[in-house]
DNA sequence: CAAGCTCTGTACGCTAGCGCACATAGGCGT
DNA sequence: ACGCCTATGTGCGCTAGCGTACAGAGCTTG
């Protein structure tokens, strides 16, 4: 028999009474997150919601022609799915896995069935969902007015925080697609990263050498992004 | 003696049944809002949510230097003040009125209390919220993917929606500031538009005269925002 | 081992938008 | 009526980022 603190792997889920987590258990599954993985389609109902572990999802607008821009970034600290427990059922985003790794899932229902306990998990999700919505307007801020070298210094950072090591899998190709800019732009602002001696790469394999550093270079935005997380999502007393 | 259907003129408040709105009438206070007004600074706890109904309000995110961007506006289909009852009291954005008019508004621990009873309301607020992350998220694509001709498209006709005429009382220089890009740019864009026929202004004064042609030259941001919030704010049987 | 594909580097002209400076013009108060 | 403040128009050089094209370089697969 799982001990109810495997859950806790996750960090939002972390933070609800272990009494809470011994009568989710049962709920929940594991699985594996492969890179690119879709886990939630424009316009079309999510079957669970995940809590990711060591895996980073990112949450896409796609438009017509096919650009596309992140608007948010799920690790450990929160959940993909929040439409389930909003009401809404879908958005007009997609959902796709930007680093592999695992998650704990839970069926859309189960969900909305401890949602509308109206408890401590309410609670949580809710205040996650505030923290989701602070992170989509600093990228909205972001966009406007920072330089790409600044964009990927955050988008890099954001990352880490979600990762175990100091290493990401990630092309510039798809760094690109994330912010929403040309792929030459990338291969340039990350040339210079590299070249000031933050991180190196090769082929897909990205190294931060020099956190502080990236962290020198970074627009306000991360730091005010992050500094709202840890408001909302640091203190479980409040849950 | 009112009746409770006053309330309903703000059109969020407008789909709850009767005796909601019945129960919530003597909680309620009309103000009037007016234009530049702050009803919430960054990070500091707002002591009443708004219903517009005739004002709109701007959700801001300025930043250390000043700069700022529009992240989302609210009229008389939403609220301002969701970090009350999203559990998190404080938001880093800034809400201020953009076109004055009145708005109902309700104390901050009695919106909690109304939240926590878990009815029709909840739901209600939390559909809303989606609705606001869409506006947001559709907000940083447009940022980075769209032209200023086509983001001042945007934002009049989202002005237009929330207004019940088709005049505006906005100085270009206000609206660079929302769009957060030159005035210059704001005048540059403006002139095509009326030159085009689109609309007329002078002093701060803007009339549109063509709102199909508005429309032609809008990008797919303002129908993805719009469709999104008819989905999810016009059944009121979900609710 | 060779072929082929993917990832990265680089170059070049182009455009949108910026920062700045300044000119004009409408409305308002005295 | 006059002057002042605010709103708008315009011009100019500059830069970041775009679109495009192409070249080398490292896995991978037959």
């Amino acid at each position: 028999m799982l001990e109810p603190t495997v859950l806790q792997q996750n960090a939002l889920l972390g933070l609800l009474p272990e009494e809470e987590l011994e009568r989710l258990l049962p709920s929940f599954e594991k699985v594996t997150l492969t890179l690119g993985q879709s886990l939630s389609e424009s316009g079309q109902q999510m079957s669970h919601v995940y809590f990711p572990i060591d895996a980073i999802v990112s949450l896409l607008c796609v438009m017509e022609d096919g650009a596309s821009t992140e608007i948010a970034v799920v690790g450990n600290e929160g959940v993909v799915g929040v439409s389930l427990f909003m009401g809404g059922e879908t958005t007009p985003s997609r959902a796709i896995v930007q680093s592999a790794g695992t998650a704990y899932r839970l069926k859309g229902q189960l969900l909305k069935n401890e949602f509308y306990r109206a408890g401590p998990m309410q609670r949580l999700l809710l205040r996650y969902t505030q923290a989701l919505l602070t992170q989509m307007a600093q990228t909205a801020v972001c966009n406007r007015h920072h330089s790409v070298d600044q964009q990927l210094c955050r988008w890099l950072l954001l990352s880490l925080d979600r990762l175990p090591g100091d290493k990401l899998i990630m092309t510039q190709e798809l760094i690109a697609n994330m912010l929403g800019v040309r792929r030459e732009g990338v291969t340039e602002s990350a040339g210079k990263l590299q070249k000031a001696g933050l991180i190196s790469y090769n082929r897909g394999h990205i190294t931060v050498t020099d956190r502080p550093g990236l962290e020198a270079r970074v627009c306000e935005c991360y730091a005010v992004v992050k500094r709202e997380y840890d408001r909302l999502l640091k203190h479980p007393e409040v849950v």
